[in-house]
DNA sequence: TAGTTTCGCGGAAACGTTTCCGCGCTGCTC
DNA sequence: GAGCAGCGCGGAAACGTTTCCGCGAAACTA
């Protein structure tokens, strides 16, 4: 093969130049790495010496020996969302702080890849999982719980389970109840995927804020489809085709509802007008669209960072035994697609409802404004 | 601490099972992974034992002893860009395939957080380093060379460097082509960040194509920006705030295309009408925006996929030793942000203008078409 | 049948760390 | 000044695998 390569210094080799025993030089470059400061002059010729010779320890063997890897693997359902792939980099941001790396994978919603790549992960000995593609309905959870493999999950919940989610059924309120304070009162819902809790706990929080308001939503106005612009043409086909087609639709994502919009102007609707739509999650192309998105701001970064900080507790130790679900707060955005009275210019100029963080079942006090004309249909 | 975490099967353990020796059984849980059938009466023993006790052998410990991690490094700038996670999921699919892992970090394209990172994956004795963020100024590569360690470039290519990339100067050359052909005299170019090779190829790609017909373009309408909508954002408004603003606006990134629509947006001007707008990618969103945007399509999956193909076929000897530059084909996709005539409805009607692939300096033959109105103003 | 090659097996070393254990030294206390 | 606690050091084992080496049996050749 090649000849290059040149070899890295091993910590034999450390010791040797030092004149200590490997044991000594590893305790010191331990303590160093802690922060703590040297304690002898032989510790100050070892380090010295390490860092002459760009002395970086072989974190395989490391972990061999320690059963420590400082690993976290990452599956998430497609890093092209970028939903995942925001949560991601808060994953990978807190890790980073707290000294673990990350191995991200992508699962495609299947539970085959779920097990397969997690079983891949688990083979490099990461010390835990962060799971992004729950299912609601799958046994791969308890199982993981039987083997002792720690996990904490994101976005997407499980009772009994340690998670780190958006307040979604909290979002899906504040979607319905700015619907239907428009004077909406045929609304359509893209759901998103059944399995996923995220697109159930916002369904249900926007029929239930409907529901107090009087509007009753029929069943065949709640469409399941995939959680991203293919799903929402698809599913928008699907309501608009109807007889009486609704007057706004909530899609459970802004990939969703990109779609939708996509496909009401091939249908010439006009948006916000004729039909209203908002997504969820607040992705940083909303305000960017030709016509800028209502939608639902959930802190994803901070999600990520939050579920990487949890898992690390646990790794050490440090947390209760009881199942930690964390929600984060929730914003509305409004923007031109459900209300075209709202010119966002720029970086400025929009309307923020904030929930009550986390406060599950109590309804929003959000200003009522005044009920628009029923749009055309 | 728990105590849980299901120890998991030795190779010490199945060996003892089976009657062996562990170098045995080591051998023949070798050849069965390569697909060989076991060859003794023995080995099917250790086969079987090994299965019922779900053995998985630890891949610290074999890479420790064999010095092969079976992992590549991937660093790309951010992973919420969808062009990087794109080439990101082709990189880690193909690498599947043959049988690798890989862990990707964020460099946020910052030289220093480069360095950081790829020093961490090299202390997990990655096999080789894929790198998405090259700099064109940069001696990190050189260095890389000197340590002796494999590396590929993705997306953007250096001199003298292995790399698989997109025919950014044929792509450019197609948009130059298409907006000269549109009527277009005047054509700012939001060109991304000078360091970055696909910016800077697809700009003069461009610039030669409207050259050839005559076109010259003063300096100040070509504008360096950050590749997301910020920064299209910011390099619109310094452009339409000209004298003379430019009629079309190529930017060399769709998500920089989608900050200069929604600017253009908030500025009253027409997209398509009064200021034509491409970008380039064709990241799956284009189609689906409430303008649909006329980009170029460039094979992101597949690139990586390639890139990771290379360099494991390097990491195997397979390759000569001369430096391999693929670019894959582009294809100019024109919507209506360019041509409002092109009524694209669902997934078909699009009008796709094929690049002779690779092929540098020589002009497309691009069909002329009608040329447009003056745009107003 | 004897000699030679082939082949697979077992034993043991090796990979580069961390951690356990025992020992000698320092510094304190009485 | 003697005894004892504490501390840091060196030696060595351990982590779980792969790979080298030598040996014996089987298979083939002459």
């Amino acid at each position: 093969m090649e000849e290059g390569s040149a070899r890295r210094a091993t910590l034999r080799e450390i010791a040797a130049a030092a004149g200590v025993a490997v044991s000594t030089a590893s305790r010191v470059l331990a303590r160093s790495r802690q922060g703590l400061p040297p304690s002898s002059a032989a510790a100050e010729r070892v380090l010295e010496i390490a860092r002459q010779a760009n002395y970086e320890p072989d974190a395989q063997a490391a972990s061999l020996r320690s059963k420590q890897t400082h690993m976290l693997g990452v599956l998430v359902p497609h890093l092209t969302d970028v939903v995942l792939s925001t949560i991601y980099e808060g994953i990978d941001h807190a890790a980073t702080e707290l000294g673990y790396q990350t191995v991200v994978a992508n699962t495609l919603d299947s539970p085959d890849e779920q097990r397969r790549r997690a079983e891949l992960l688990l083979s490099r000995r990461v010390d835990g999982l962060i799971l992004g593609d729950a299912h609601a309905d799958s046994p791969f959870l308890a199982e993981l719980t039987a083997r002792g493999t720690p996990f904490v999950l994101v976005s997407r919940t499980h009772d009994g389970f340690d998670s780190v989610t958006a307040d979604d059924y909290t979002g899906g309120r504040l979607v319905g109840t700015h619907l239907a304070d428009l004077g909406h009162r045929r609304i359509g819902i893209i759901a998103g995927q059944p399995y996923a809790s995220t697109g159930r706990e916002r369904t249900r929080g926007c029929l239930d804020a409907l529901a107090e308001r009087g509007i009753d939503t029929p069943r065949d106005l709640v469409i399941h489809s995939n959680f991203d612009a293919d799903g929402g043409r698809a599913a928008t086909l699907r309501l608009m085709r109807k007889k009486r087609p609704p007057t706004a639709i909530f899609a459970v994502n802004d990939m969703t509802a990109i779609g939708v919009m996509g496909t009401l102007r091939d249908l010439e609707c006009k948006i916000g007008t004729d039909v209203a739509v908002v997504g969820f999650n607040d992705i940083s192309i909303a305000r960017d669209l030709p016509v800028p998105l209502s939608t639902v701001r959930s802190a994803l970064h901070q999600m990520g960072a939050e579920a990487a900080r949890l898992l690390v507790a646990r790794l050490r130790g440090e947390t209760s035994d009881a199942p930690s679900q964390r929600r984060l707060p929730t914003e509305l955005v409004v923007r031109e697609s459900s209300d075209p009275t709202v010119r966002t210019r720029g970086k400025s100029g929009r309307i923020l409802k904030k929930a009550s963080p986390g406060h599950n079942g109590v309804p929003i006090q959000a200003p009522a404004r005044r009920p628009t004309r029923r749009p055309a249909q």
